[in-house]
DNA sequence: TGTACATCAGTGAACGCGCGTTCACTGATGTAC
DNA sequence: TGTACATCAGTGAACGCGCGTTCACTGATGTAC
């Protein structure tokens, strides 16, 4: 079945949308082989078991959000070498790229197995630890090369500060999907660039 | 069983923590009657399924949360009637009183279920929705009040602004959750009111 | 080039278990006359 | 005050269904000699 081999990659296409729609538990593996026309057993080549799936899952979705982030910034200092130009840049690209979802952004893997996190076992809870405390890393580090330019104007935690990056997009994500919007976690983004903006500028 | 009829408040209680930590299809009505040690058909007198169980446990759970934000507005327009400085000390009470719970603050119910919605009926996704629409007004009205008073220093969308509250509330509980810290959503509530603080003071 | 074997990507039937829900019943307390 | 009935807060057994998982098997493609 499907072309070439990536009825694996599928499984996680199919396995992301429903996990994000009803929660991990809610998901059968049933539904997921019905929408790709396998069997049951046919999931179970994939994954040895169903934990299995959402520790794959759980990493692509790390590794691609990390992905979207470096070229993100990557191509904002690309257009401004300034370390809070280009910060500014970063943020107003990532709004515009959420905006531009036609139905919304889905919502965030991470956030939803937060609160189904007993489901998992150790080495998941772990992942989403890790991949948190990453993004906190990737924004502290840029929010010190702004600092070093443009002392803020009141002294801040600047881990807190990079994980407000995090905490806006998730939080926004979380008001977007319950509203119905789907424009709301843009917003929210672009409440924290002017922050920043507030923070730094001269 | 259990003194006079509360049998009915320990089970939302018994569901709202297991919600918390697994999700609602993960939660089951088994291991609920286990905790309070009465019989499954004992559950099915007080709720007549478990949809019901989700509505009153979301019906309770925002209005308690409405509770709290006017009791901790109000206390603080007591201790000041400066519309800048009543928000600016209701968030440092908010950030107390989140930073003050002993094991970290166990989450927002609507944040589980906004990754869940599939598993409810429109009834349930309409509360959540006029819950969040609540917040947004509360707090624009707030905002309002204060740019009378204190113009902007930046134009600034206001509903958008209301709704950063909630944003960073909810998005702060997920970084916190997932990090297991306990003092994370405290921390980014001190950060919107650093915001809030200069866009509108002097 | 032909044959033997291995690997890949599954199929189909069966399993046991736990889940939400129903139903007839019960014992204690409250209310009417 | 006594009796009859109603309500409250459940019990205990049974139900059918869907779930995750296992197992023996298969047909197509790849590789070795």
């Amino acid at each position: 079945m499907a072309g070439k081999t990536q009825t694996k990659t599928l499984i996680l296409d199919v396995a992301e949308k429903a996990v994000l729609e009803k929660g991990f538990e809610a998901t059968s593996i049933e539904e997921i082989v019905a929408a790709l026309d396998i069997s049951r057993s046919g999931f179970f080549y994939h994954f040895k078991d169903k934990n299995e799936l959402a520790r794959a899952m759980i990493e692509r979705y790390i590794n691609a959000e990390n992905e979207l982030y470096d070229d993100l910034f990557a191509r904002a200092r690309e257009l401004d070498d300034d370390p809070l130009h280009s910060m500014l840049i970063g943020l107003k690209l990532l709004a515009e790229l959420l905006d531009d979802i036609p139905n919304g952004h889905p919502g965030c893997i991470i956030a939803a197995t937060a609160y189904q996190d007993r489901l998992f076992d150790h080495g998941v809870r772990e992942l989403n630890r890790q991949a948190i405390l990453g993004w906190r890393k990737r924004f502290r580090n840029m929010f010190e090369d702004i600092a070093e330019k443009y002392p803020p104007k009141v002294d801040t935690d600047l881990d807190a500060l990079g994980d407000m990056v995090s905490s806006v997009a998730e939080g926004g994500l979380i008001l977007q999907r319950a509203l119905g919007e789907n424009n709301t976690v843009a917003k929210q983004i672009m409440q924290l660039r002017q922050y920043i903006q507030l923070l730094f500028a001269k």
